[in-house]
This record gives C-alpha cells, sequence and structure tokens, in this order.
RNA sequence: GGCGGCGUACCCAAGUGGCUAAGGGAGAGGUCUGCAAAACCUUUAUGCAGCGGUUCGAAUCCGCUCGCCGCCUCCA
C-alpha cells in the first residue's frame, strides 16, 4: 500500500510499526458548536480508510478524540449561560448523532481532554525537566527553539514565521512562537489543581497525551483536516518527540478542504453548511459518495448540484441492481450465453483487483468508484445480450457480488433499491404514498389493457409532475423517484 | 512577504514517463418501446492553462509566465 505522508511530501510504501497491526490517530472535533460539511468530510475519510485497513487485513486500533476544553468552549458557555460541561455534553451529544446519520463508525476509542488531566500534567512536568518548558505565572509554555526538528511537519522555519509577524502579542513568552502546554485559570473558569497552581490544558497537549496512553510513544498513522497541519500537529510533535525521545507518527495524514464558491469553508467566513442541514435535503449516502468521488486530499467544491448529480449516479447503480434481482428471479428454461460474455468473464476477474489496486493506491476512492461503473456498464451491457440459463445466472451473480464486495469497501451501495427509492421520496415527493401511486398503476394498467393509450399517458404525466417515473416492462410497470 | 498546492472536454473527476487520456453528469443522434423511461451504441479533449527544455517518448520530470486556492491566528 501507498500512502501520501505530508511529512516527507511524497507518497510512501506504508509499513506499519507492528507486522499486521495499524494504530491510528485522528483529531476529532472540539465541541462547542455544530458539526459542518467539512467536519464531516474528515470523519468519512478516516472511516474508509480504517474500514479499508481492516478488509485488508490488518489489526486497527482507531482513536478519535473529542478537544471537550477550551477557550472556544468557554466562551461559548458564558454567551448561552450554561456551565462548560454542559454545553461540550450537548455537543457530543450532537456529533454523534451526526455521525450516526451519515454512517461513520465509532472509532474503537473515543478518549476526551479532560478524562487524562493526570497525564496531560505528567507530560507537562518532564518537558519542564528536560528543558523544553518553562513556567511563567501558572502558565507553562514549550520553548520551541529547543526541539531542533520545529517545522518540519509545515515547511517551514521559526525566524520566517516570525517575519510573518501574525503571532499573538504575549509578553509572557520568551518566543512569540511558543506555545502553552498549561494555562492559569482566571476565576470563574475550569480549572484542574496542578503543580503551577489552577488551570487548565493548552489545545495540542491534549493529543499528545491521549495518543501516548492509547497508542504508545510511536504509532503508525496521525491524521486530520489539512488544517491541523499547522500549529496543532507540528506542536504535537515537538512536545511528543521532546518528551519520549522518540518518533511520534509515522504517516501524516491530511484531507483536503470543502470550499463553498472556491473558498475554504469555514466558520469565520459564515459559508458553511451543517451536517443536520444536508441531510434534511440529501441522503447520507448521496454525501457519502459525494465526498468519496473526489480524491480526499484535493479541494471539493460542495453545491446542491453536485449533491444531486451524485443522487443520479447512486440511482443508476440501483436500477442495475434492481436488473439483477429480475433477471436472477427470472426462469431461465433455455441454455443461452450473449456474444460478449468473455469479454465480461474476463472483467469480472479483475475487478476486486482494480478496486484495491485503487484504494492500495493512497485511497484513491474516486478511481475505486470508476471501476464500479465500468462494471456496472459491462453488466448492463451484458443483460441487454439477453442471455439465459444456469451459466448466465452464475456470471450475474457473480457479478452481483463483486459490486457488494466493493460497495462495502466504500461504504456505500449497501442497501436494497427499494430502500435507496424509499429514501429519495422522503427528499424528493414526501407527499405522494406508494399507495396512490400503487392505485395510480392499476389504474393506468386497465387503460393500456384497453389501449386506451391517451387515458394511460395522462395518468404517467400526472405521476411525473409528482416526481414518479413509470416504467413500462413486459413484467409490469415499476415506478421510481424522479431525481431532479 | 514566506511556504505549499492546484489548473485535464460544457460541468464534476481519475490518470504523475510509454497501449485508443478512466468514470459520472449534461447535450446531440440512434437501437429498443404503443408512447415513454431505463439500458445499450455513436458522438463532445490528436489534446491535458501558456511558452520553452530534458527524453527515443511527457498531461505526467525541469524552468519561466499567467490564473486560482490554502497555510503562516481559531479552524476538519
Amino acid at each position: 500500500m501507498k500512502l501520501y505522508n505530508t511529512l516527507s511530501g511524497k507518497k510512501e510504501d506504508f509499513v506499519p510499526v507492528m507486522p499486521g497491526q495499524v494504530r491510528m490517530y485522528v483529531c476529532g472535533i472540539t465541541v462547542y458548536d455544530h458539526c459542518h460539511i467539512g467536519h464531516a468530510r474528515s470523519a468519512i475519510v478516516f472511516d474508509i480508510m480504517r474500514r479499508y485497513l481492516a478488509y485488508r487485513g490488518f489489526k486497527v486500533t482507531f482513536v478519535k478524540n473529542f478537544t471537550d476544553i477550551d477557550d472556544k468552549i468557554i466562551n461559548r458557555a458564558k454567551q448561552e449561560g450554561m456551565p462548560w460541561d454542559e454545553v461540550s455534553g450537548k455537543y457530543i451529544l450532537e456529533y454523534y448523532r451526526d455521525m450516526e446519520h451519515l454512517g461513520v463508525g465509532k472509532a474503537d476509542m473515543e478518549p476526551r481532554a479532560t478524562e487524562h488531566i493526570p497525564e496531560i500534567i505528567g507530560i507537562t512536568e518532564g518537558l519542564i525537566d528536560k528543558g523544553y518548558a518553562y513556567e511563567i505565572g501558572g502558565d507553562v509554555y514549550f520553548q520551541v527553539e529547543k526541539f531542533a526538528d520545529y517545522g518540519k511537519l509545515s515547511k517551514r522555519d521559526i525566524d520566517d514565521m516570525l517575519a510573518g509577524a501574525r503571532v499573538e502579542v504575549n509578553e509572557r513568552k520568551r518566543n512569540p512562537m511558543d506555545f502553552a502546554l498549561w494555562k492559569a485559570s482566571k476565576e470563574g473558569e475550569p480549572a484542574w489543581e496542578s503543580p503551577w497552581g489552577q488551570g487548565r490544558p493548552g489545545w495540542h497537549i491534549e493529543c499528545s497525551a491521549m495518543s501516548l496512553k492509547h497508542l504508545g510513544e510511536t504509532f503508525d498513522i496521525h491524521g486530520g483536516g489539512a488544517d491541523l497541519i499547522f500549529p496543532h500537529h507540528e506542536n504535537e510533535i515537538a512536545q511528543s518527540e521532546a518528551y519520549s525521545g522518540k518518533p511520534f507518527a509515522r504517516y501524516w495524514v491530511h484531507n483536503g478542504f470543502i470550499t463553498v464558491d472556491k473558498e475554504k469553508m469555514s466558520k469565520s467566513l459564515g459559508n458553511f453548511f451543517t451536517i443536520k442541514d444536508i441531510l434534511g435535503k440529501f441522503d447520507a449516502e448521496a454525501v457519502r459518495f459525494f465526498l468519496l468521488s473526489t480524491h480526499y486530499r484535493s479541494p471539493i467544491e460542495f453545491s446542491d448540484e453536485q449533491l444531486r448529480e451524485a443522487e443520479t449516479s447512486i440511482d443508476r447503480y440501483y436500477a442495475t441492481v434492481l436488473r439483477i434481482h429480475d433477471f436472477i428471479a427470472q426462469e431461465h428454461t433455455t441454455e443461452k450465453s450473449a456474444h460478449d460474455e468473455k469479454v465480461f468473464e474476463e472483467l469480472l476477474g479483475r475487478f476486486i483487483e482494480r478496486v484495491t489496486g485503487a484504494m492500495d493506491d493512497d485511497f484513491n476512492t474516486a478511481l475505486a468508484v470508476g471501476h464500479i461503473f465500468e462494471l456496472i456498464r459491462a453488466l448492463n451491457k451484458y443483460l441487454d445480450g439477453k442471455p439465459s440459463g444456469a451459466q448466465a445466472v452464475a456470471l450475474v451473480q457473480k457479478a452481483a457480488g463483486l459490486l457488494k464486495e466493493a460497495g462495502s469497501i466504500l461504504n456505500i451501495f449497501n442497501r436494497m433499491p427499494e430502500d435507496w427509492n424509499r429514501a429519495l421520496m422522503r427528499f424528493k415527493c414526501p407527499d405522494v404514498t406508494e399507495e396512490f401511486i400503487i392505485s395510480k398503476l392499476q389504474e393506468r394498467q386497465k387503460a393500456r389493457e384497453l389501449k386506451d393509450w391517451t387515458a394511460a399517458d395522462t395518468i404517467r404525466k400526472e405521476l411525473d409532475e409528482k416526481g414518479v417515473v413509470l416504467e413500462d416492462k413486459k413484467e409490469g410497470t415499476s415506478w421510481k423517484v424522479k431525481i431532479f
């Protein structure tokens, strides 16, 4: 497997520290507000990586944290007039709800910063002892100049950053780039007892403490959004490696941003869409498909139109699955092979290899999706050739199995076509009931038997206007939700 | 200003040295159909922002130019 490593700036062969085992840590969210689609991308991308590594036979230990104490949470608590831990608790619950709706699995461990205060204090003390950190007036800062490799992840050096001069002014720091490991708390703020008085952890130290505790000094993959590269992950490396004297994470993996009108989606620009809002308009599978149809490191432009295209693609997939079911259910009295059977069979033989090949190459989900649709077309073409008999059924069943396997890797295409159709109904034609459609269908069937085409077409048109499309086949008329 | 990335058809998007540049959407034409829909076929990039260079050979490597974006402050 190849994996792009931000640290080296290259795709590298993936070799875990312990053969057959992968330990990965992904920075989760700070729980002070609703999650937007950008958070969903990160969650979905790393969920897929984790699933795929497991599919590849690795024993995966996946840790994703919650930052449940920080300035933003404290500010939000003040604004809303509620205790800080009620804020964090509320948004943790909301996060779980969003992830469940999105179809993102839970991590093996989901630790919280406030559950690791003793570990955080321990590391901070260790860093002071080793001369990497200093205490001033109840604050403890990491001294960036003491760590020779500082900047190795984000590819910048301390002097350049100082020239940029957008760092906060803080008289107490020896160097403006120094960052807080521990912050003295003000009156009324959440606080824990420490050797430096009442205080709370800085932002970066929690991830060092939690990854060290749950995964050890050196582990395999550390992930998060690209905006965490600096300063968060840079600082994590500095404090972790200074503390343990060992390499921290081996592969640094970062997902790209979601943009709106070419601009990064962010809270400050106000151009964000919450997961909840989007799931009120689109099915979670469409959201997942949309996000996986672009490589995880590329920026991806968000729009309703893109989601609609995702729906159309998914619909094409399920329409083919339905066709498979119909074909298998048919009576196969004669043996007849379609003329392009060989080509089809050959494609089936290479299919999983091609999908895993794409995923092995830095999780190229977009290419894997492309392979799936190649198979879809080949399958439709094969069925157009009107094959029949046990051998044809076996071949189609094989194709169905392969599609299912590929879908399970990507965590898409994993339900029944009827369920997909029903899900679409909720969004596209919520006022139409299945009973209504079926009664209209029966009415139309009578008209068709009488060859009253005008009446039949009127009913078709009526249903079409309500968002339902009819398909007349030999076995009868079926219907599906129109995507618009 | 420093660092990094991107620019592939009408739109989205894969492809990072070598068969006819995946796949999806949209458009046009066709097969099928009572008519449709779905499906399939044909069609839309002799060219991958532009200009040079390296190479037997480049969308892919190097240089320059233009355009867009990100990070350098909290941010998935």
